[in-house]
DNA sequence: CATAAATAGAACTAATCTAGTACTGATTAG
DNA sequence: CTAATCAGTACTAGATTAGTTCTATTTATG
């Protein structure tokens, strides 16, 4: 349906091992090791995040990363948007609609954002203290709300 | 942030410029020249819609694409699914988790589930109508909400 | 009933993007 | 001093996307 990078994925995955280590600095070697995946990609991964400040990173011997900020204000958004880049849901809903040679026809300045404003709404609802409890945190609904009622809801946060 | 495809981006187009055609049906040659796109693009494009029973056609000389249903009727959740195909948001979170070799430590799920539910719910709440409207349709918020605010809104979507 | 206008479907190609690797440099505890 | 660790950049192979092309089928109309 949409897609998201093998990058943020396993992004959210180190986050949440991250989570789980309570505020000790983890090596990227060793976080590499507790979620099976190659070190270089960790690595890469683990910079990246540091970089758009999720995390702060300790150089040396016993250095390592650790969460720049409780589990509880990080999004899922602030993850998939460090390692996807800021850009947006499709072209030219991103910043730079200058060079849209159909700006006219074409109507995002319309239905894109509202769209991107949804999602990035349904992310950031997502934090990552939530992310890291495995077991459903809150009660499955068992009837499938309807169109009108999800609209209503998500009306509000766009 | 979240990439969605360029079909899906133009089907959005499309389908927004049938529902101004008000029921009469609009040839594909009709669609490219209008949005100004390349008809075997736009051909291809109209033809998986008729596929997903979002479009009806009509062969022949004065045939063309309609609308199945009212706009109202129609999600964007709908328009991408039919072009991106029903594959979820990363690999694993969809049907086949077998094969998944890190099913005990990647938490798949955990937190993919609940972001896919969280971005369909927000897809499925925008409706062609809406989308075909492109001026604001109801006035924008000028206090964005606290991210509380939204978790809570969207928590009773998902 | 012949013809032109249209959709149906599949196959193909080039360009772009992603995933993953490799290498070199900088920092720091012991 | 040195080994462990992060920082940054550049590169490659494979996958995916965007777009085209070609052939077949349907159907209104003269």
């Amino acid at each position: 349906m949409i897609r998201i990078t093998r990058e943020a994925d396993y992004g959210i995955l180190l986050m949440t091992n991250l989570t789980r280590a309570e505020g000790q600095p983890r090596s990227a070697a060793a976080l590499a090791r507790q979620s099976h995946l190659p070190l270089p990609m960790v690595s890469k991964i683990l910079k990246t995040l540091a970089r758009a400040s999720l995390l702060t990173s300790q150089r040396g011997v016993q250095g390592g990363y650790s969460l720049a900020r409780p589990p509880v204000e990080i999004s899922a958004a602030d993850i998939i948007g460090a390692l996807e880049g800021p850009l947006a849901i499709t072209e030219c809903s991103g910043e730079s609609h200058d060079g849209c040679s159909r700006q006219d026809e074409c109507e995002v300045s319309g239905h894109w954002p509202r769209i991107n404003r949804a999602i990035h709404a349904a992310l950031q609802s997502i934090s990552l203290a939530e992310m890291s409890r495995p077991d459903a945190p809150r009660p499955l609904r068992f009837h499938s709300p309807s169109r009108t009622e999800i609209a209503g809801i998500v009306d509000r946060a766009v």
